[in-house]
Formats: structure tokens, C-alpha cells, sequence
DNA sequence: ATAGATGCAAAATGTTTGCAAGTAA
DNA sequence: TTACTTGCAAACATTTTGCATCTAT
């Protein structure tokens, strides 16, 4: 991870969504996080906690995650982990990332009780044009 | 990869669906698919496409990917590649899989043009309450 | 002062579901 | 024969957008 933007103003909504994110609490939707911050904004709009995941995103201080369903989610957190999903229920599991040669056979390791069948992989970059842009 | 099921019926609908998959084009949307099969049944349904890719994926016949956005897309090859997406614009750049030790760096290899940042990687199997009632 | 941000509500997008009719085994 | 599948349309869930107002710089 890096930083890749700065953010240019940093309103309260902004702010407090930040500091949601950088607390421990992992994986969250943007409803997750909606939730959260109406505790201190009550007429927070949902909009504005999407623009906001979005722009925070951009500028490198949150991650959004796949996550294999439809929903993303969000990231705050630094540490880098994985996740094991079930093909059948969806259930997801952390899996902590060290030493994978053979990415699926050191997943076994880092979980239990699930068969391992295959993974994804995504890299996430700047493209040409974009960084022309900045 | 690997069989992890079998289909009880075999449809028109289902035939072509997973015919359609196994030709090379890759990353096809449900709506794709859809499209394409039309042209061989042309009162398809899309929920009848959206339920058979489902089920087209859960007997291991297809994979679901993730690829960082909302809509899901579904690729029936065989032959393992990773992909970069710009964090900007959403493009999406296929990376060839071969020794990637660092697996950032390896990426690098495989692409041009891309700044590679970070990249998310995601294990698939079967939990162990699914592998029981199967 | 003003470019950018907000709240609200409506629209767009993508996916799932209920149901009556149809079909593979 | 019958349990599974289909087409259709409506429902759902999630995300994006237009616009008038507000605010950080």
C-alpha cells in the first residue's frame, strides 16, 4: 500500500469516516460504516459515505476489497491478510499470509477446515493514462 | 480447478450456457452470456442465465471472478491469469502467472503501462459443512 | 469568494425470486 | 410421472447521480 493523492478538503463527514475505518473493525460495507457514523452524524447521507469511500480509496488510505460477492467492502487496516471463501455458503475466513510458494498448499496452513480448490488473484495499479492525468 | 459436482439435468439452456463459457472469450458478464445465447435461443431468460452460471459454478464446471467491481463476471478457461486493475479508471490488463515469487514485483513482468500498488489475492474451496452434506 | 462537499430523493444497475407452465430422466 | 427447470415480471439490494444548499479553504 501507498499513498497516491492527497485529499484536498477534509470535512467532518470525511473525517469521521476516516477514523471509523482505522479502528479495528474489518471488512466493512459501506452500510457497515453508514451505520457507524450516524452514531456521531445522525443525518449523514449514504451518498456521502459512498463519495467518501471512494475518494479515500483513491487517495491510498482505505482498500476496498472484492470479496467475491457483489458488495465490496472496505479496509482501513494495514496488516495484509487474505481470505478463504466457500465455493457452496460463501462463508469467508481470514487466512494470514506468510511464506506462500505454492500459494494453495500455504493456505492450508493458515486455516482450517476448508478445502482449498483454487484462488484469485488481482493486482491493483495506476495505468498509463492515469497517472498522466494527476 | 477440479469437479466438485455433478449436473442433474442437462437443458438446452444449460448446454449452450456452458458451451458458450468454454469458447475463449473470457471475463463474460451474466449479461454476456446472456446476449450471446440469445442468438441460439433467442427467449432465454436472464434469470434462467443467472441461475445456470450458478450452477455451472458450484459443479466446478466455471469460475465466478471477482475483478474488483459490483458485477460479477464468469470465465469458463482452464489456464490460470491474474489481472491489474487501475485504481482510477477500473481498467482491466491480464497478467501472465509464472514465478512470482514477490508477487508484486513478478506482476510487473507480466504488464506494461501499470504501476502496480498492491493487489488482492482470494482462496476458494469448500468449508467443512458444505463437504458434509454434499 | 468559490470550488468542492453535503443531504436528499430519485434513478440506475445488477441480481434474486415467486409462480404457472414446460421438460428431462 | 415428477422433480427439476424455464420464462416472465416483480422485487431486492447496492450504488450512483442531479440538484439546491452549505462549507473549508
Amino acid at each position: 500500500m501507498q499513498k497516491s493523492g492527497l485529499i484536498e478538503r477534509m470535512t467532518r463527514q470525511r473525517r469521521i469516516i476516516l477514523e471509523e475505518m482505522q479502528t479495528p473493525g474489518r471488512h466493512l460495507t459501506a452500510d457497515d460504516v453508514y451505520e457507524r457514523v450516524k452514531q456521531k452524524i445522525p443525518n449523514i447521507s449514504l451518498g456521502t459515505v459512498y463519495r467518501n469511500l471512494e475518494i479515500l480509496h483513491q487517495a491510498g488510505l482505505i482498500k476496498k476489497l472484492t470479496m467475491g460477492g457483489c458488495q465490496k467492502k472496505y479496509d482501513g487496516g494495514m496488516h495484509r491478510h487474505y481470505h478463504v471463501r466457500c465455493i457452496k455458503c460463501d462463508k469467508v475466513q481470514d487466512v494470514s499470509a506468510e511464506a506462500f510458494q505454492d500459494l494453495n498448499k500455504a493456505a492450508l496452513h493458515g486455516v482450517d477446515s476448508f478445502e482449498i480448490i483454487d484462488h484469485e488473484l488481482e493486482f491493483i495499479g495506476i495505468c498509463d493514462k492515469c497517472r498522466v492525468k494527476e
